[in-house]
DNA sequence: GTGATACGTAGGAATAATCCTACGCATTAT
DNA sequence: ATAATGCGTAGGATTATTCCTACGTATCAC
């Protein structure tokens, strides 16, 4: 069972944080995750370990290929974690709230 | 001058990420923090010079001690990288607004 | 069938992270 | 002045991370 420190160590690498990105942009291989980036294929695949022990992507075979999807659930306790913070950066909680009133 | 890597790397550790929690809480001396982990006081301060090396803390100098305060401007492109993954555990912008209510 | 393709893993090198003890430098207390 | 306190850093041991090439296995194309 992955951890949260596992989710925080999985998003702390910025390869792994332009796997996810891609791969929420569309689900994809391992070959066309590995073009995009300048390293070898079998190193994008240790990544994605990774990525999948720690829960926030899942693989789904279709003949030869893995094409590997986004499952971002366990990024929530990252989000949590960060709440408290945000009072760093927005003027207050009640602007995000009128915010999110404004935006339905 | 930190980058956006080396502010996920910082918080990327469970101690780190535990001495921002008592931070903010409230700002003070490395001593008073070391107290509160299984750890050795330098090695609390190698974990206090990543936070400030990451712009995450400012340390405030009286007399031989040093208080450390929380700065966490620098953990918003970190929220900001979260922000399209809300999705994946937010049913409603409604539970955004009981998460906000739950912490105040 | 044979050969090519997609992928993971083994093994290993290079580097980084994490902890320790020992020590040095300021500052405060006596 | 002398001793004690608060803290950072040096040096080093241990372990983890990250990358590679080489190889094995499964699937597809022919």
């Amino acid at each position: 069972m992955p951890t949260v420190d596992d989710v925080f160590t999985a998003v702390a690498n910025r390869h792994r944080r332009r796997l996810l990105d891609l791969l929420l942009d569309e689900p994809q291989s391992v070959n066309a995750l590995a073009v995009r980036f300048d390293m070898r294929r079998p190193s994008v695949s240790e990544h994605l370990k990774v990525l999948k022990d720690a829960g926030l992507v899942r693989e789904e075979r279709h003949g030869r290929e893995r094409i590997y999807h986004v499952d971002a659930q366990r990024l929530r306790p990252v989000a949590e974690w960060l709440s408290p913070y945000e009072v760093f950066w927005r003027d207050s909680l009640r602007d995000l709230r009128d915010h999110l009133d404004r935006n339905p």
